[in-house]
DNA sequence: TATGAATGAGGGTTCATTCAT
DNA sequence: CATGAATGAACCCTCATTCAT
């Protein structure tokens, strides 16, 4: 018997998958034999393949979000310490489960996302315009609209993860700095 | 009779239907109506839907390659010139056919691309990261690994690209130019 | 704790549903819920659920037999006599139980019967055969064959039958008689 | 090659096999194998195997309705006139097509039968009814409810018909007028 | 004895590909 | 050359049946 339950198993292997391959080039018996489950097991606990689809969707989504809050610095003011609040969640994240980034990196309009999850991704989005919008005002982030300074740090980010889950980087650890700092350059004001 | 050619007619039909749906989600009797054409006359100018999907990668990546290395000042030394172009020339191209700049969003990795088309995108990255190595030489640009540097300029464009498609941005024209800032700030060394 | 015993429980609940919807279209998950035990239990009173179609088939062939036999006028000689009690044992089994009806109504042809229950619906057909070879011979019966005889006394029942459980009659008592009278008009010989 | 068209063969393969087995016991790949098309041939067609089942439906509905009008007596007020005619379009109907008097027998209720299905099967019932309603006036018909007298003349022929496709009778032909008498009276005022 | 989680064969259906026209 | 009807492998999913508990 594997080390996790049925249910986690077919968690990490959609994951990977999705991760891997895309939704679309996924297919229900990949996953099962991944996890090592019959294909019939897995709708004991999904509804459907979208259904799957969208419970991992949320469940990154809602897992990154926490991680944003728990320890924001919402009343310090500092837009740049809240910058590398923002950042380093994003990196803590995407060192726990490499292949959840793939939902940060997924397109809102993707054919299989329920509206619940939308939903879901618009409040993380909400959260990151919110700071992008003080830090302007602040006087600190370039004056572009807000999901364009949004598109440039999860783009710079996911971008950089795709070469980690592809072998090509080994250990990001030493160079986060570095990348945090150009992240930063990109989106910051220069007076 | 349409203007164009049968071969063009699903070259643009594929193009836009992978770009708008991805691979896996397109399917060629979608090709055959978009283009105007049969389903079996897109097999008399390709052999399969894989060969159709990298013969547009092939092609995208040689068409941006092409414009990227016409009037690239390699000579001026100047690497801020040369980022420029670079920039320009990757927003001239995705001007010209919004489209074929899916294929600069694909993964290297992406399970349908063939050896060949891995080995003229490397071709390409080759060029890109010539760019950084001898900006990092000439210390104008950051300390980093140079598919990292890459990462960031494509992962900033390419993400922003996919809110112009997603019709959330109407003319990105006026924001070039802070887009093109922000890309430099990112990677540039700051001294 | 339910009043009935699990083996009549199950019974009870596949009849109503084989009734209700026909054999193809009920499930054991359905038969399980509906009775109350677990899917599995089934399969510990029953070897398959064709093997508990066809007990419940044998059961209600039998049963019906058991009340046909059970005071049948067989040496009164008086043919109508017979008949009425052939019709008001089809009434009273029928009110009985309404879903027993059902294996009255099936195509003795039907995929799912084994040779067994063919064997034991003819034990049936052979007695009603027999009534009428005797009608006709008394000369009070149509000169038809008897399984036409047959099934035209069935297939009047057990449509009218039909109408009771889709809610169209709702209490046929009133008019058995007529039906009766029907029926037996439909078969006995008009001098 | 076959001598009829792919569509006719899989008309003709569904309609047999549905009349045999039932919708719910029949297969595509039953239909196919029968039919001598494939699988997927079967969908160019039909939408859905439950499209194909509504468009035998109604198509058998319908010629039997056409039948049914066509050299009706509607105006010759003599009822026995009208049954007669009912009757022997009823037999010339399932002459023609032995499998397509499967979809009278059918209840109303089906799982799989469409609104559009149902409004037709109205349609037909209807003019039943009305000719029962018309007959009780003439005081030539039993006072039963339209829809009893209407299982009963269904009851019985449907029901023999079923002898006739499992084979256990040859030519009814010979016997029909017998059982074209029995029905009637079945319905019939018994002064 | 009773359960229901687990299975995988087989259901309906789609679609890349072929080929007769 | 061009077509689209035809195919069947493989998709997603259901459910009769098994078996560890």
């Amino acid at each position: 018997m594997e080390p996790e339950s049925k249910y986690d198993r077919i968690i990490d292997a959609s994951l990977a998958l999705f991760a891997e391959r895309g939704f679309d080039a996924t297919t229900i018996p990949m996953i099962a034999e991944k996890a090592n489950v019959g294909a019939g097991t897995i709708y004991r606990y999904f509804d459907s393949k979208e259904d799957l689809v969208n419970v991992l969707f949320q469940q990154s989504v809602k897992r990154f979000m926490k991680k944003l809050k728990k320890g924001y610095p919402a009343h310090s003011g500092c837009v740049y310490e809240q910058f590398q609040h923002i950042f380093r969640s994003l990196f803590k994240f995407s060192q726990e489960n490499v292949d959840a980034l793939y939902f940060l990196e997924i397109d809102k309009t993707a054919h299989y996302l329920t509206e619940k999850s939308r939903e879901i991704l618009n409040e993380l989005l909400d959260f990151i315009y919110l700071f992008f919008e003080k830090g302007k005002l602040a006087n600190m982030i370039r004056s572009l609209p807000s999901h364009i300074l949004s598109a440039i740090v999860f783009g710079i980010f996911v971008n950089i993860q795709k070469l980690v889950r592809a072998g090509e980087i080994q250990i990001p650890c030493e160079l986060i700095e570095e990348i945090e700092e150009s992240s930063w350059n990109a989106i910051k004001r220069h007076s």
